[in-house]
DNA sequence: CTGGCTATGTCAGTGACTGACATCGACGCT
DNA sequence: AGCGTCGATGTCAGTCACTGACATAGCCAG
């Protein structure tokens, strides 16, 4: 592999996490993280292309499961119902790192330019759904629509998940922010 | 006023606009923005905290109008009607000026990073109109799901408005795509 | 016409990011 | 063992976004 030891990438994303969480995002250099990690800052940049994307490593990840969930869904769902699967399907691949959701979380609320790139990484996952919905033949703009409304019910699910301090199950608080949200109407 | 002439503000946001649309926004520098304008890359940083922000100049007039709009709602109004209250009195602050959002529309979709810039300030909207449903008495998560639901209304009735040929006015777009919504459930 | 206030200019510095090039270490081939 | 190739890394120099400290120019009040 590496010239030195392996997983390089690991040990960035797990030194950018602690030096972000410890001194703030803006305090921390390019340079410290790839200090911590025992590589060069040039290195860094070849794992990431920018200091942020260092915490949304597995973002592209939650894109496809969406897309496939969506495209497995009954043929007779409703578009919201075959969009509110994707959004559950993305659920299941945060079940078992609570802890580390809510330390990302807490880094990331600290910090607008943090902010940007979640909702940007949250918009992607909406044309993701809405292509999804298209693939079944759901016309705009409800495709467009019930996209935006399962990813509402994906974000308002995640804060909740994140932030209760006694932590139901994600697909619980998919389930209620669903509900409440049909409720509007 | 000024050194020189006046409205420096004005002249940076024109000059801008236009070489964002020339030569794009990642292959224009602030220095370039400033010559443009007749003034220094230090002022330019004086008007704008940085070099997406000259295109958000009048985003906080919408998040007041937003706000008022749905502080005067009619107090039997749903959630989701107050809060697309507020939708309606910021495409008031856009009706006159549709070519100008056609073009500002076309740089950011051209740029990630004013994509981002863009999504945040939907985020600030986002909230301003949950806090106004609170201060109705509407409890959460209707509140913050009333809220994005409206944002995206607004965010779907705007890409329409920006990107259709023959454009109908803003409010019918507003009202067709709050109508597909309802229609989803 | 003088002192103060504000908008601007000047300058030096930090840090994010990039391109070009050198080097190291593993692996396969002979 | 010796050799060549290739991918991951290091080195270096450069551009540009943005910032703080300080100088200066026009304007207005007295």
């Amino acid at each position: 592999m590496g010239r030195w030891e392996p997983d390089a990438r690991g040990r960035l994303i797990r030194a950018a996490m602690e030096l972000y969480a410890e001194r703030g995002f803006d305090q921390t250099t390019a340079g410290d993280i790839a200090e911590r990690a025992g590589v060069t800052e040039r290195t860094f940049f070849r794992y990431f292309p920018d200091k942020r994307e260092v915490l949304f490593d597995g973002s592209d990840l939650m894109l496809k499961a969406a897309y496939e969930a969506i495209a497995d869904a009954p043929a007779d769902s409703s578009p919201l119902d075959a969009a509110l699967e994707g959004v559950v399907a993305c659920g299941r691949l945060l079940e078992d790192r609570h802890e580390f959701a809510v330390r990302r979380a807490k880094i990331v609320a600290a910090t607008p330019s943090l902010q940007e790139r979640e909702l940007l990484k949250l918009a992607a996952m909406t044309d993701a759904v809405a292509d999804a919905l298209r693939q079944r033949g759901v016309p705009d703009p409800s495709a467009s629509l019930a996209a935006h409304s399962a990813i509402t019910v994906f974000h308002v699910a995640f804060v909740r998940w994140v932030s209760d301090d006694d932590p139901p199950d994600y697909a619980a608080c998919v389930a209620d922010a669903a509900a409440a949200l049909r409720a509007l109407t």
